[in-house]
DNA sequence: CTTTAACCGAGACGGTACGTCGTGTCTTAAC
DNA sequence: GTTAAGACACGACGTACCGTCTCGGTTAAAG
């Protein structure tokens, strides 16, 4: 259920119980990663992910260029970053009763995650991948999978016990109770208020269920 | 059920009664209006929305750039407007027996037009429109709001008729029945095949019916 | 004496006792010409006959651009002739007493045009005329030589009568009387002020005295 | 006698004693500055001043146009900077054996300065310094003042040790001397020929010496 | 306690595209 | 046949970022 990060960011890779991980060198500097993400997350409450530009993260970041081109591949990188490592953005849900609980809670958080102030650049970022193969690929592994794995999950156990129709492929099954959400989003954020937030799920969850 | 367009590009300003309509100066030249939307087309062929230049249309077209800014405010509009005026782009459709036939119609007349090759092309607007006030107005005037225009439409009809479920509001119906089109296309267009084309429709409607 | 000018705009040459000259179509509007050179001489008053530009004269006199550029080859062509017919331009001179006076006459009298607000522009449209033919044979024909011509005559008539010294060539003399004014001009226009003008003519004076 | 240079271009600071010059960055390229000096004088030898554009000089010298802005305020300095750093521009002359020589010297390398194939780029550069205020200083700074300054020297000693007349300001002088050079040089380039070369400087000579 | 190697900041580099301006030419309808 | 209006192809402007490069200078493990 776990995917590698297309990232190149990705250190974290523990010392598997070996310490043949001791590289020479100076280490990477701590203070520079988070100044970068810091940076980018405060320039984007006041501009979009294509008005953002390296160069002005790098300014404000007090970072050389090349630091930031060294860990992230490109601006769709650095930005997925950014909004992964925000304060509360991985937050736990608490354990569902059944499998139909399960799927209203993912929607309501995906909803709510849209919702937030981080909602629009999520949607440029969507769109972003829409440009480049590589972002494609960041966006894909690094929000939308596990989202999708997740609702996949709750879907194929529900379907499993019975809860929800099974005739009704998982895959298009998912894009219906997403796709719906994110079309909002991008095509009348305006609308994107607390009435659709409480009822959609609901509505979305009766696809599931069917008429059995 | 018709808007008017956001593009500078209307002309049709007819002001046939009166004959106050004396434009002065030289006319616009439809050779060059003709180049501009044909060439951006040929070059979305080879490059992405974001790729395309404004730079690279003019020097193809035989066009200064000064005239292509002149007629259109932005990429995103020139882009749109090529889009439009590709030969068999507003095809009519058959008239459909019922609402719910209409509804079929108009999911599966999308899903063939996001499935063409034009429909990386969209995706790409779609994206732009995100990061510009002006380009979502753009998109949303030309392109999203004839396709919601007529869905809501017959959602409404059905619905008066008896043949849809009354309790499901109109606005979110139609992002049930929009949305998971867009999100596949965006978030997973390898899986954008013929499978999906016969199937979704269908399951879309479902959502309408309800267990009436 | 007399040099044809090489601006287009001579056509008050003809009518010679016949009416022949009954030119067809609509005659040239001698509102567009004055509004030209009105309008030209006001914006140099406020920018540099480089910055001066065809389609700003023509914007402020509310003439097509194309009644400029039937009239005039070019803005040197404009300047010169929005120049000369300025009020005041071509004062005649009080007949002089001896050609030395003549001669100091001529030099006052110019030192006196390019301190006048217009000497800047002179200098500006000597300075075009360095880069084109066609704005050098303007300028030539237009200002230098009606200048020049006089103080040739003056100093020829003087060499006659034995008032200046006969060793030294005409036209390099002439450069030794005008240089000096437009290099001070041109170079260090600060300095342009009532001392040079006092004194100069006098200094220059001695040179076609000699120690005769 | 020396003058600090208009041009950003001066890189000479030597702070020998101090190691504070650490300068940081990437240095600048020699590669380009010569590529840029080198192409701009070819250039001149095809077109004025004002045909070249930055552009071409960018084109030509590989490099890009940024490079050039940033070392250089604008297209005056540049071709200031290329006709400076010509081989054997700044030749150092013979010394001379008194004051007289010394002007007769000094205007006759001026002379064969401006009959160069430099002449006409220096008269077009004269011209741009009178539209601007920047090109004005720089102008003067590297052309005008060095020119000057030596004359200046060789008139004072003169008139300290009595070779020529005290009565004449040092300033009109130079302009005396100096003016009818430039003079001929853009108002009749036709007539700089030897004649001229051979004769003038002795004429001009005569005004310093007066009848003394 | 010196090498060695990867990191860091700063900032110059060759490029590409931007959106604007002015050129001189053209194409209308009106006079 | 001229005029005002204004569209046209063109070419240069000066700016912003791109992603790469080249410096002098850390910083730490390895020799």
């Amino acid at each position: 259920m776990i995917r590698t990060s297309a990232l190149k960011n990705d250190d974290h890779n523990k010392d598997d119980d070996k310490k043949e991980n001791a590289k020479k060198g100076r280490p990477r500097s701590e203070r520079s990663r988070k100044a970068i993400l810091n940076s980018t997350n405060k320039l984007l409450l006041h501009m979009s992910v294509q008005e953002l530009s390296i160069e002005a993260i790098a300014k404000k970041a007090k970072v050389g260029k090349t630091t930031i081109y060294r860990w992230w591949p490109n601006k769709t990188a650095v930005v997925m970053d950014a909004l992964i490592n925000q304060p509360g953005m991985q937050a736990p849900m608490p354990t569902p009763a059944n499998d139909s609980e399960a799927v209203v809670m993912q929607l309501e958080k995906l909803i709510r995650l849209l919702h937030s102030h981080n909602g629009a650049t999520i949607a440029q970022l969507f769109s972003e991948a829409q440009a480049s193969e590589k972002s494609q690929k960041i966006f894909e592994n690094n929000f939308l999978a596990p989202l999708i794995d997740a609702i996949q999950y709750s879907i194929e156990e529900g379907k499993k016990k019975g809860e929800f129709r099974k005739d009704l492929n998982t895959k298009t099954a998912i894009d219906m109770l997403c796709g719906p959400i994110f079309f909002r989003l991008m095509a009348h954020p305006y609308d994107f208020n607390g009435d659709f937030q409480k009822n959609y799920p609901y509505e979305a969850l009766k696809i599931l269920k069917g008429n059995a």
